[in-house]
DNA sequence: CTGTTAGCGCGTTCAA
DNA sequence: TTGAACGCGCTAACAG
């Protein structure tokens, strides 16, 4: 900096404005100069040090619990691109489901200065997720932590499974069976499930029972399949993960995908078409997710300090092979 | 730092001694002191000061071309955990194969003082990576940048290819298409088309031609579908996002899979065994090949000048129904 | 509009 | 073994 600020025949602190917000102070001559000199010696800012003494490092985190998940890395990808378009950069920590590893991350995170933060983990260190909210803003995204009074974005789960149960009644399916992976505390699975089992309550044609995926998991599908006759059956998988799983089961039972039986799944993956007569979905707008899960940060930093808000986006039906309705 | 100094009665040096690697040079109770102080004021070191001071961040950046590829994301996991093992934190950026994305991300990554680097994409800016390259050390993964002379990991290209023909041509098929993205300059994409046509070549019961996933894609493969008959068919897909490209183009022309043609995929995803009889693999050790990365990036870091290395890594053959052989 | 001064939080000389 | 002083690269407050 001090070469460029003697290249130029000016003080450093020009060179400051020059590359800072404060460019419109200077004469179009001394800024002409600077530019220049940045140029000719190919001078880079060190965000470090700005981030030191200016207390904004321009650097968002994001702690994510499973970074293989498509969810995942959809809405980081909607995440970053967002953060690049407001002069943002993104630093992603993958705890792997690991209570350890998010504490250690959260500690990671904070030491970077970093100035807002994006959360898609059960928190199951919620002290320290409240000690950082104290001092920057933080984002929920697809899971609620317990009295932790923040912004949340995610979608609109009571909604999207009426939509699917509204779809597979549509088509004559009767005896559903909800697939999810261990509910475990984490929120939006706790509300899939409650609203499943609500919803099923209201609906006096419709028969319904939940699963989780586990040791025993083929085995429970067995059971269900060869259940008595309620009518035609139908699988509801409450995220990808849970359809991978539930597919796998259906194939190691020889099941003929899928006229033996129905499936909707939440979450779109490229592959759902592959399979089968193609698996239906409700696909969740993760990139929107991701962008809004930024806009909240953004309105914090700037100073917004309205009551945590809560963004639920609805889910779209894409309609595919395994729920055109029972063959009979 | 200073509460800290004040509270265990000591200057801010020996905080820093014990914070650092110094640790030996304090006496044991003044560790102590300080050790309990830390504790009570729950103070962290602030990493940017840090690094502002020593030139050492802790900070490795990795460059990704489409962070929505599986592959990518499984090499980035290793690269992710070797990191963390060794206290190293990995600042990801995807550059969604746009090279002014690249720009700009080689740019953030040098102005916040990472100690080096991990690339996985078209390096169109040869000159900035060079640059970076005197500055600090640099892995390639999976793909080379002409006349960039820095190690590089990822798959023995020519042995999978190899692989993968010893396998088909010993099925039964003799007729290959390979599928591959658009080559475009990748060096793997290129290693594995060059060696297919040449190991084609020596093969005299084998034909092979190769068609690029584009346009008018699906057409292609009906094209090699209805050709003269050479014997058996098979499509080698030279990578997941081919093999998802592929097996669409198949379902849409009515395809019967796999009785009417073998399929064999390199990388190795979470669904190949859902879609019809299931997708052979040739999978990938992603992440061994992020592991070895990192731990390029470490031996340079700790001094090793030697020549840059080339780390080739053996693909593992998974067999399914797509390769069980032409059903007559 | 511009330069000077004084730190941001820490690591690293030096002496002691 | 410890502490005082200086500076990493930059920005903010003030003075001009």
């Amino acid at each position: 900096m001090l070469d460029v600020a003697e290249r130029a025949g000016v003080s450093k602190a020009s060179v400051s404005r020059f590359i800072g917000e404060d460019r419109d102070l200077l004469s179009d001559e001394i800024a002409r100069r600077i530019e220049q000199a940045i140029a000719e010696l190919g001078y880079r800012p060190n965000q470090m040090a700005r981030g030191l003494k200016r207390g904004r490092t321009r650097l968002i985190g994001m702690l994510v619990a499973d970074i293989r998940n498509p969810y995942s890395i959809a809405v980081m990808h909607g995440v970053e691109t967002a953060c690049r378009r407001h002069g943002y950069s993104l630093v992603v920590c993958n705890t792997d489901r690991d209570d350890e590893q998010e504490r250690q991350h959260l500690a990671l995170l904070r030491a970077y200065n970093i100035e807002g933060l994006i959360v898609n983990t059960l928190g199951h260190h919620r002290d320290e997720l409240l000690e950082l909210h104290q001092e920057m803003p933080l984002v929920l995204v697809d899971r609620k932590v317990d009295r932790l009074d923040s912004d949340l974005v995610g979608l609109d789960n009571p909604a999207a499974v009426d939509m699917a149960l509204d779809h597979l009644e549509q088509r004559g399916y009767r005896d559903l069976l909800l697939v999810t992976e261990p509910v475990d505390g984490t929120s939006s699975r706790i509300e899939r499930v409650e609203r499943f089992n609500a919803s099923i309550e209201q609906r006096p044609a419709l028969r319904g029972a939940v699963v989780e995926t586990s040791d025993r998991f083929a085995a429970r599908i067995e059971t269900f399949l060869a259940g008595p006759d309620y009518g035609p059956k139908a699988l509801f998988c409450a995220n990808g993960v849970a359809a991978l799983a539930t597919t796998q089961a259906l194939r190691e039972l020889g099941c003929n995908l899928f006229d033996d039986v129905g499936l909707l799944a939440l979450d779109d993956l490229d592959w759902y078409p592959l399979v089968g007569s193609g698996i239906s979905a409700l696909a969740q707008p993760t990139t929107e997710i991701g962008a809004s899960a930024f806009d909240c940060l953004l309105k914090r930093l700037r100073g917004d300090s309205g009551p945590a808000r809560t963004l639920d986006f609805p889910a779209r039906l894409i309609e595919r092979g395994s729920t055109r309705g029972p063959q009979r």
